[in-house]
DNA sequence: CTAAAGTATATTACTACTATCGACTTTATA
DNA sequence: TATAAAGTCGATAGTAGTAATATACTTTAG
């Protein structure tokens, strides 16, 4: 049930760039920033932000003083899209995944007990995945390093 | 988050297993029977097979009118229990894993927002398959053919 | 004794993931 | 307007893990 290392990254860095938009043009971060912060090989970061891009999750301006930036809200980008984006389907397996439905070729898809639970599997992460948005991954961390300044 | 085929195998196969178990020698299903019913390869279904057993899940007996069956009550054999067998830790990032936590490199993992979500994920899999065993699978699939019978 | 069945290990094939390279384009600013 | 900083793009290479096959061996019923 593993999570891609591309989909790990793509959420440490949308995570970081949800950490600091404010609006304002400071926001704006650099690969070279993002992945000596996040400990991610700075070319191989640079494809997943180019794909989050392409995907209008981020926005990026060229040249010096350059960077990416959300292209929405934090509250507008859930963490689902995100790993959609990058890893494909949420689901354990094809046939219970509702984006990319593939039969599996048990003999009955309406008896079939793997089925069944997997589904269970898949609403569940897709619940959690879903119904998270960067915001409010940020409201958490805020919170947690509160916790520890006191 | 994708369930691997070894995993999905196993799991179809124990499914198997589970329907068939009465406590009697009867039970015994040989490969090449789940093989083909599951339209799994039957040379890689013995591999599966012999991990689980290794794993003390499944018995067998060899020679003439051979072939494996269940070690323990489908009551006692959870879900969680064969695909940590086949594919290691249900967690989506090694950071959030009970059975094999290893640190992810990223600042501090305290106010590591990823962690706490995948931390969630990995609660919610877990929760299902670690209480769902093979006897749970076998009434829902039953349940379903009763309806359809109707 | 022999055929059916599981055991064991090695090897191959394939694919997805991870990462690197080099040439190019855009932009701020000195 | 030249230059350096930054993102863009396509190709490709290395690697690990997955999936599958091959071959030889052991056990057991009849």
């Amino acid at each position: 049930m593993r999570l891609s290392k591309r989909g790990e990254y793509g959420l440490r860095a949308m995570i970081n760039l949800a950490n600091a938009h404010n609006g304002s043009p400071d926001e704006m971060i650099q690969i070279k920033d993002l992945s000596s912060r996040e400990q991610i090989p700075s070319k191989y970061l640079e494809q997943i932000l180019l794909t989050l891009k392409n995907a209008g999750l981020l926005h990026s301006r060229m040249g010096i003083g350059g960077g990416y930036y959300l292209a929405k809200a934090p509250e507008e980008i859930s963490l689902g899209q995100i790993i959609r984006v990058l890893d494909g389907p949420l689901a354990p397996i094809r046939c219970v995944s509702q984006m990319a439905y593939e039969p599996c070729g048990c003999p009955d898809e309406r008896t079939c007990g793997l089925r069944m639970i997997m589904g269970d599997v898949r609403n569940a992460i897709a619940d959690i995945l879903d119904n998270t948005t960067l915001a409010e991954v940020t409201a958490r961390v805020k919170a947690a390093h509160a916790l520890l300044d006191r």
